[in-house]
DNA sequence: CGTCCATTCATGGGTTTCACCGATTTCCTC
DNA sequence: GAGGAAATCGGTGAAACCCATGAATGGACG
């Protein structure tokens, strides 16, 4: 039985590129999506070994995916996929507990390590990675984790990309008043109290690209 | 002979991928690179049909490169690839002088696509590029760096900063209702209809912090 | 088991923004 | 001097957002 394999990332292109060179390697890929949320379902119905995640997706980010993935499929393992390992939420993905942790920087044959690692029950982390990590504790330079829940997070988020509160509950299947109850309980927990100012803090946070 | 191609991004990963796929469509890919300015170099010594170029390149950006590889190898057309469709540079890459323009977001049989048209001599621009950047490109009209006026540009910044429509006209002695022309006026120049977006193309445009 | 918190949804009312319509004055350009 | 854009102001009505408060559910943690 083959190695089964869960695909995140923002980028169709991406994905079918992995998905050809990890098929090359005899590894299955049960599944693929844009959508973080997504991915949390497919790991349910598919419950494959791994899902391979990019940390930063649009409805639902690669840490936060990853937690919901570990509460609710336990026996799929998460390797999250970055851009960078100076991404302010590389920190931020590690507490999330994934077992592997590669830059797309890196060559494929890395996360084919990388699965095959996880499969054996290792914890893979990118040689940069680790100090980019070690780097940040004793810098400092992590910014504190924000005091947002999952969900406040995720609706911050598409409230920066630009979303009504009617086309967020729309989209996260809510009603528009908890929608409205989540965007409340974000201005007064972060003490902001404008849009123009939490798109900011967003953009900071790195929750959207600007 | 089959179709010669190079590629350039910044994520390995992502170039074995593209490879992978290319390969498999009967297209050769004579190299590769994570840097712009070797891009530019191996256009030279490989001379290749197509470089295919990622917009965001540390040493030399997509764009650059893409204005040196014409300079200096002319036969060689450029595609540029690109993560979002409202990247910044967008329309800078444009003006470059590039033959074909694609989302990563899009399949890769989209680039594959691309490549075949600008093969025959066409242009190839994805169709998710925003249509005033499009009319703007092909009617070779050049769209201003920001066509806003200072007043504009002066109100856009307090949007961006969280003031309210009442609290930019008193700042700045107007009355509610010119306020409030003046954002009409703004959204309707950069065709940008929330208050986030308008927030994000402020930061792009270095109005304000963040 | 009780407490805290996240998540969900609701009522009701106030404020702000937005879209569509209109206008005048000034100033620059062709 | 006609045309155009910038800057100034107004009305109306719909839509979106903000605020205070309340409350049910269920999971986590001591």
């Amino acid at each position: 039985m083959s190695i089964q394999v869960l695909l995140a990332d923002d980028h169709q292109m991406m994905r079918q590129g992995l998905k050809a060179l990890l098929e090359r390697e005899g590894i299955t890929v049960v599944g693929e999506t844009a959508d973080g949320r997504e991915a949390v379902l497919l790991s349910q119905t598919h419950n494959p070994d791994i899902a391979v995640i990019d940390i930063s997706m649009r409805v639902l980010n690669g840490p936060d995916a990853a937690r919901e993935i570990r509460r609710l499929s336990p026996r799929t393992k998460v390797v999250i996929l970055t851009a960078s390992a100076e991404d302010p939420n590389v920190l931020d993905a590690l507490r999330s507990g994934v077992s592997g942790y590669i830059l797309k920087t890196q060559a494929a044959e890395e996360l084919v390590l990388a699965i095959r690692d996880v499969m054996r029950g290792c914890v893979y982390l990118s040689p940069s990675v680790s100090r980019a990590v070690v780097d940040a504790f004793r810098s400092g330079t992590d910014l504190p984790r924000d005091p947002l829940s999952p969900r406040e997070r995720q609706v911050l988020r598409l409230v920066a990309e630009g979303l009504s509160t009617k086309e967020i509950a729309t989209l996260l299947e809510l009603s528009v008043r908890t929608t409205e109850a989540h965007r409340r309980q974000i201005r007064s927990k972060l003490n902001i109290h404008e849009t123009a100012s939490l798109v900011r803090y967003a953009i900071r946070r790195r929750l959207v690209e600007f």
